[in-house]
DNA sequence: TCAATAGTGTCTGTGAGACACTATATC
DNA sequence: GATATAGTGTCTCACAGACACTATTGA
């Protein structure tokens, strides 16, 4: 901790998104390696200060667009509570509104328009690694809220495409909780719950096994009644 | 809206308390009457800036001292997602940080430190009778997340006392609701729930009727399966 | 043919909701 | 006694979970 007074320094309001996706049966999230210091070399999550016209929720877009090229109003995009400890940025008080964006494994936009190095990385190699200011915190906010909204929410199928079988949505359950579901009951309970998925005329073969059908999103945002973890799953989180 | 430009203006950092009880069969809100311009005599949340040296956490533990005499470390205190429109505030830019405290039934403070009125008022009186700033919006959100909240969390206890009976913790979900529960199941629900309440050796006689058995608090924090509302209560909110 | 994935049938246990019934107090 | 509130018994329905089974593909 510096030990000058910082009585006179002005506070500063930053957006950083939490962006996640399922990448290779693993829950990841973008990451930038920084530039600068201060933490040159560290992976940060996206963000930046806001702009003078706007609000935290514009600023989320703004950046979400920068990064991704993802138009933000299209997918699930919530406001986590904000983080803003003291002594959270060393170059000042910095207080930060994290946002939670779930995409659809999109391509890696590697080639950002500046230098920084843009990267997909799975959420628990990122959390052992460590990460800059207290960016591991926000990522674990994030996680756990998104963990959350899949029991009571639609919002897994954000994580996929624009057409995905049952089994893929079940794949998103299953490494977001890091827990098997059952297959069948699985199947059940999603096409059952009116409005989540809606069924399209076409088939996937994955390889091998029986093709499965494909779904879109329906209309329906909250999940009646929850697809609930068990006990011991919400142990482990 | 001001015509001037507000490109270079600082923005500000506030705290918002939505404090919420259950008084009189009703779902009342802890509101200040406005002392000076802007909103001079119309009813605003308690709040304020965040001082240099506080973070959003602490501005709100200290401003519901401050109103309330209450400690918010000991009862239910979470932090909602801002509101930072850019013309939400006339003085100038500021970005609110909403915080949900509920309490149980305090009396009123109503000599404050400084002269401004302070009144619990029903939340469906103070949504009707307007707000200062966005504060009608802040209130919505905190009364839906405290609904929520009862459907998933133990936070009902919060509204109550010291001990309370489970006719007193039914009455909070029916105002909170705005719906009758069935005396009997809910009674099953709430003993069966492990560590929601936890019974004393004492019983109160309210007046008529069968005496009932006093309860504290117990420690679980979520209820496990959640008391969900119905669909058709959810309609209505 | 086998292996693999998709999806259905079926049984069991848990719990919500309806509602009758018992328990214990005041008037 | 009547009336009011507290709490239990009991039935039914919905649904989660276990798991056997059928369906449909590639190798």
């Amino acid at each position: 901790m510096s030990t000058r007074s910082r009585a006179h320094e002005t506070l500063r309001l930053a957006v950083d998104l939490v962006i996640l996706t399922v990448r290779e049966e693993r829950m990841q999230v973008l990451l930038i390696e920084r530039a600068n210091d201060p933490f040159r070399g560290q992976f940060a999550l996206p963000g930046g200060f806001l702009r003078v016209d706007e609000d935290p929720s514009a600023a989320a877009l703004r950046e979400l667009k920068e990064e991704t090229g993802l138009d933000g109003r299209k997918l699930h995009l919530v406001q986590l509570p904000v983080f803003g400890e003291l002594d959270r940025d060393p170059r000042g008080r910095v207080v930060s509104v994290p946002f939670l964006a779930i995409v659809a494994d999109p391509p890696i936009p590697s080639a950002g328009s500046d230098a920084r190095a843009v990267v997909w990385k799975p959420v628990d190699a990122a959390l052992a690694d460590g990460l800059a200011f207290d960016h591991a915190k926000i990522i674990e906010a994030a996680r756990e809220r998104a963990r959350r909204e899949l029991e009571y929410t639609t919002v897994a199928a954000a994580f996929c495409g624009d057409v995905f079988t049952i089994g893929d949505l079940r794949r998103v359950y299953e490494v977001m909780w890091g827990d098997e579901l059952d297959p069948g009951n699985f199947s059940r309970k999603v096409t059952k719950t009116e409005g989540f998925i809606i069924p399209t005329e076409d088939k996937r073969a994955a390889g091998i096994g029986r093709p499965a059908v494909l779904y879109r999103r329906g209309p329906a945002q909250r999940l009646h009644p929850p697809m609930l973890r068990t006990a011991s799953d919400r142990l482990l989180a």
